[in-house]
Formats: structure tokens, C-alpha cells, sequence
DNA sequence: CGAGCGTTTGAGATAGCTCAAGCCGGGTGG
DNA sequence: CCACCCGGCTTGAGCTATCTCAAACGCTCG
């Protein structure tokens, strides 16, 4: 879009709480064919079948970056009391595995079935001096990720268990891979300890929410890897709410952050 | 340092627990001389007197990009319940203000006294089209940025206040601008509600657990704005303990994690 | 010297954690 | 085909860290 200067780093697409409703920002719809084809060139394909697969751990030696096809990667990291941290999801059109100082510095795990492209680090750095606009579409890329990252913040700090499961309902059907042929479906294909890691939150407490917004109507659960969404309009209240009404007044604002 | 591929990207020093003594990750380090004189060529140059001080706020169209000489500068976001979230604390060699569609996300205050330089978008990315070097090293510190936010993200959703003060202080440490003159000493030269707003904990918790601290022996506050670290070891201890020890059991691992 | 802001301390309320038990569904073996 | 078992999910009960509101304190600047 943008005429003059960079024609590539301002496509990035994350606001705070306005999620947009189109949300693609894969490293390849940033390319230009000619570089979508070189970079398939250095690219070897993987698939991977239904179950949890490592692709690398936090520490070692960082050979290879990957991009995702299909499928969801799970990005996490452990903490020195032994808590594991799922710092993100990723999805189609994403990128992970950067080294730092020639190492990962995170754990990435596919889970459930996925196609990947990898690409030895060497060929993509090489490519990547190579073809500037290569590195533009890299850029534009972390920097999306770094926005996402910011979101993530805001969320974890300042929302309540009701909130983040809210904002990543919300979040998710930015995904088509995840909005069920059905309107209002979601499929979770995530285990409630996987969500849970991501949002901070316990998996029981996550298990008393759902039970909580299921009370209230704001959804269903179907089985327990998909939820109807029954009332988006409230689902995006408790998702703006304050993390906890007023103590002694009028519920009136967000009938959810009072739950009692 | 890496020879083959990209000269630039594995400079990045950040990892989760571990924090490294030296710690300079400045845009203009990445630079080769040349690349300085043209950035600077097209630089204006601010400086602020002491005080808070609006540089700008989310929404507006975004025209400067900017870069830390000296001091601290705030990068903030209001949620929709009016609830401010501070994303996080840009220091010398820093950058700020990159736009995404064209405006500004986050809001941007200086804290004290600073210098900047302030580029004109335009001319910005112009540059950076021109230099393939400039481009690698905004990718480079953008990278550093978004490792800083993941870190924030673990920290943020898996520790307790205590162990988010103990992280905050000794990531401060690496930061020559807050090391007092005397060995041990740290300057806070933020408001407890600034701090309190980036690490998601009320100033009341904020200022309860300095004084769990003092009272441990793990700190001492001289001045408000002024901490003594006298116990390192412990500190460090605090930080990578878990977030609540076992309830009924010694308390030899962390002498924190349950305070009384 | 007083006003006013930022910090600290106190008291009570509460959301989320931990531990522990029940539940449900899918896969396996008889 | 059924019974069983196992892992993941849910529900329950109690506990605690942190929040909220409110008051005291103490600098700093008129």
C-alpha cells in the first residue's frame, strides 16, 4: 500500500483489543512469486502425522528455520522451577526458529497433524543478503510477532481468567483453521494444560470458566475440543471489561467480571 | 561475529533466565560508521528537560521514528477499561515509534530527562531501502526487542509480585544508567505506579513486597528512588523460585515463596 | 508552614491456586 | 461386544496472594 518508502513493513495488522477480521500476515502472501519460488528452492518439506512431534528444545545448536504450512506449533520455554510457558501459537504462514547467538532460545513442538518448509539457516541468511526485499518480508514478519507479543502483555497482565480466555476465543477466529464449518463453532485443538500454559492460567481454573460462560450462555461446549460461540457480543464485553467490577454497585457494564 | 550468512541477526543477547553481564544491544552498535553518519544526517535532535514529557500517543498518525541517546522512555497502552499497561522501558540504543499502517500503537512518554534523535518516517525507510546494513540492523533490534517481550511474557504470567521485582531488579542491572556510583545500589527513577503498571501489580503490592524484601535483608531502601541490593545471591534465588512453594513443607528451597 | 502528591501501611474481600476426588470417552484385551 | 483402564477434563473445598478501599505518613514546592 504504502507508496513512498518501505513498501512492506507497515502491512502489519495487530491492534490491541480491535481485532481485525482478516488477519493474514504469512511471511509468503509478503513475497513476491520470484522469492516465494527461490525460497521454496532451499526449502525441504516435512509432514508431520497426528500426535505431538518436537521439532528442536531451548538451547540447541539452531540449524534450521521453519515455516508453517498447515497445522499449529506450539512455541514454549521452561522456567527454572520447572513451569513450562507456551509463549505462543503458530499457525499458516508463520515463522519460528531464529537463532540467537546461533542457538533457540525457545522449544517448538507441532501438535497435531502440520506441513512445514525448512530451511537451513545458512541458505535462508544467505538469501536473505541476497534479496533485500527478502529481508523486508522477514522484518514485517517479527514485527507482527512483536506486536502479537505486546498484545500478549496487555492481556496477561492486566485481564482475569475470564478475560484471556475470552480475548483468545476472540483471537482464534481470526483463524480459519479454526472456525468449524458450522457458524460460532470453535475448535480447540489444544489441551486445556496447553491453553492454560499460554494464558497463565491452571487448567482447572480454565475448566471452571468454560463451566462459568457455559452458565451464563455466552457459550457451549460441545465436546470438549469445540465450543459454540452463542453470544460474540458479550464474549467481546468480557474481553474489554474491567478485571473486576466495582465492589458494591450496579453490575450494569460487564455482566462477567462479578461473576457471583 | 558469524561469518557466513547474516552478519547481524545472531548478535541478540537476551535469554530468559539467564541474563548476561553486558547487555548493549544499541541500534547504533549493529551500524558500521558510515551507516551512523547517514543516520545521522537525517536525524533531528530533542532534548527534554526533567518531567514527564508526551512524545505520542496510540492512534495517531505515526511521522518520526526515534532513537535513545540517553534516558528512559515509556512505551505504554491504555486498555478499553481504562487501565494503562506499560509494554515496556526503551533505553539508550533504543528504538521507538514504528509505525504499523501508518500509525503509532502505543503511546510514548519520556520519563526525565532524555535525548533523542527523531527521523521522519519517509526518510527512514528511504534509507533503509538504499542500505541493505540498515535494514539488517532495525531487523536485528527488533528481534532483541521481540526476545525482551517474550521474556516479559513468561515472567508476567508465571510470577508471583515478589519474583516480578526481584526479575525487574536485576534486569536493571544491566543497564549502566541505572547503577548508582556506590557497588549495589540501583536507581529507580520511575514513579512505584509506572513500575507497578509494567510489571501488572498494584503500587500497594509493589511497595509491600519492598518492604518483605528490606525486611529479609534481601534490599534496603535508602530513598524511595533508591535501593540497595545486599543480598544478590538471594535476589537471584527469588527470581527462579517457584511461584508459591509447597504449602505444607521446609521452606529451604526459596526463603520467598512463602513469606510468613 | 501548609497543600498536595506519591508512598507506605492496614483491614477486609476475592480470584485463582493446590490438592483431591469424581467423571467421561476412547482404546485395549478378554 | 463388553468390561476395564487410563488420561484428560471437570468439580469441589480450602487457602493465600493480591486486589480494593482507606487512612497515615513524609517529601517537595509554593
Amino acid at each position: 500500500m504504502s507508496s513512498a518508502g518501505l513498501p512492506d513493513l507497515p502491512q502489519l495488522k495487530a491492534r490491541l483489543f480491535d481485532r481485525k477480521e482478516e488477519f493474514t500476515d504469512s511471511l509468503q502472501d509478503l513475497l513476491p512469486p520470484r522469492l516465494q519460488a527461490r525460497l521454496k528452492n532451499i526449502a525441504s518439506e516435512l509432514e508431520f502425522p497426528r500426535g505431538e512431534c518436537d521439532l528442536f528444545c531451548e538451547g540447541e545448536d539452531a540449524h534450521f528455520v521453519y515455516l508453517v504450512e498447515t497445522g499449529t506449533i506450539r512455541i514454549s520455554r521452561l522456567s527454572p522451577a520447572e513451569r513450562r510457558q507456551v509463549l505462543a501459537f503458530v499457525f499458516s504462514g508463520g515463522i519460528f526458529g531464529i537463532p540467537d547467538e546461533g542457538r533457540y532460545v525457545n522449544s517448538a513442538q507441532a501438535i497435531g497433524p502440520a506441513r512445514l518448509y525448512r530451511f537451513a539457516w545458512a541458505s535462508f541468511s544467505g538469501l536473505m543478503q541476497e534479496e533485500p526485499d527478502m529481508k523486508s518480508a522477514l522484518l514485517a514478519r517479527i514485527a507482527f510477532d512483536f506486536r502479537q507479543a505486546q498484545r500478549r502483555i496487555a492481556v496477561l497482565s492486566q485481564q482475569n481468567a475470564c478475560q484471556k480466555l475470552a480475548s483468545f476465543l476472540l483471537d482464534l477466529r481470526q483463524y480459519p483453521e479454526f472456525r468449524d464449518k458450522r457458524k460460532g463453532h470453535v475448535r480447540l485443538s489444544l489441551s486445556r494444560s496447553d491453553l492454560g500454559d499460554y494464558l497463565g492460567v491452571t487448567p482447572e481454573t480454565l475448566a471452571r470458566v468454560l463451566a462459568r460462560m457455559e452458565a451464563l450462555g455466552v457459550l457451549r461446549r460441545k465436546e470438549c475440543h469445540l465450543v459454540q460461540i452463542r453470544d460474540m457480543e458479550i464474549l467481546q464485553q468480557i474481553a474489554r471489561g474491567p478485571r473486576r467490577a466495582l465492589p458494591q454497585s450496579e453490575s450494569s457494564r460487564t455482566p462477567f467480571a462479578r461473576p457471583n
